[in-house]
DNA sequence: TTCATTTTATACCAAATGGTATATTTTTGC
DNA sequence: GCAAAAATATACCATTTGGTATAAAATGAA
């Protein structure tokens, strides 16, 4: 990794946090250079533009969250257990290193609408890629008997995302951690009951 | 009403579906002038500042949709049937003058971090409210013996409230109208289950 | 109808925005 | 250690931002 590459990556670790919480539209230039300390001209010979940091920074964020995820799931042997790590996950995030400003796909969900195509393209491949994570490991659960056979595993798959992603937003919202609590369990009972 | 005060409604009336499309901070006066056809002398001299256009607009978003609930849950009896507004509301809102740009309480959630502490309090405040009715109607259903004693009032409430902004978050994103009936489906299941 | 008051438009402001051309420094292969 | 290449900083650019002073026009009570 040369310096070109390690700046790049500089920049994209001190700014990924002030994209995902004022978000792309209120996040400046000057926002970007304050968080790293480097001039425009110097992140501007790394990347062609504002809207490039921005996608390398939602990547970033993301696969801060899929690591976090994919790393727990691993210490689990059972699909009932792995589905749980969603629940344990968000009951305390603050244990794991969570980017900063919550859940990058709802944020970037919400603002980028048809402003930034690439962006919101970006979210919708992630919620996608959730979506069937959380399918394969429902049909898996059915086929190794661990679920019931009637189980609608992509409507499971839709309103365990809904209600996790409303979840973040409403504990973000009020700073209650017992409404975080108390929907994360709704959760755990939407699994317990597979 | 004088002129001043239907100039005043009318900045709102036309300004705030963009507010709640592209955000606080993605809404330009330019936006602003160009959605009502008034000049920026114009609209300050009705508002102070930009924030109170926001401000207004927020209300006038949420009225909205408070509105539309309030109508058809007046036209319902049972508070089964009262809670079973949202879902069908929520799923096929198209038939209701719903607020263009989704949720303004979502939507002033996700964005109003620190930036704006005026905006994010009235988001707070609508949803401590939404979560008050349906409490009150869960524990009204309690007592006249509708619903189920040992219901959680609070979770049942936050868990829909969260399913609810999470299935509308994931029908903007994705378009797909079918993901958001299947979430909306799992919340009539909750709501049929109390 | 008049005239004071309110409402709207014009023309401006400083600051911040995203971006760039160029100069300077730092790496890097030799 | 040195030249070529790459990376960074400086200084600038046009445009847009939110906002305002002031002039023009519309309104409304007498």
């Amino acid at each position: 990794m040369n310096k070109a590459e390690k700046t790049k990556q500089f920049i994209v670790e001190m700014t990924a946090p002030v994209f995902n919480e004022k978000g792309y539209t209120g996040t400046s230039l000057n926002d970007m250079t304050n968080a790293t300390g480097l001039t425009k001209g110097s992140i501007y010979g790394n990347f062609a533009s504002k809207d490039e940091v921005a996608l390398a920074c939602f990547d970033y964020n993301l696969k801060k969250v899929n690591t976090i995820i994919r790393q727990e799931m691993d210490k689990k042997t059972t699909c009932r257990d792995k589905l749980m790590v969603y629940v344990h996950i968000y009951e305390n995030f603050l244990k794991h290193p969570f980017p900063t400003g919550g859940c990058p796909i709802l944020n970037t969900a919400v603002e980028a609408d048809d402003t930034h195509p690439l962006l919101k393209q970006k979210a919708v491949d992630a919620f996608l890629s959730w979506k069937d994570v959380i399918i394969h490991l429902i049909e898996k659960g059915k086929e190794e008997g661990e679920f019931s056979e009637d189980v609608n595993a992509e409507q499971t798959a839709l309103t365990m995302i809904a209600t996790i992603e409303g979840c973040i937003m409403i504990a973000k919202l009020t700073g209650k951690m017992n409404y975080r609590n108390a929907i994360m369990q709704s959760v755990a009972k939407m699994v317990d009951e597979l």
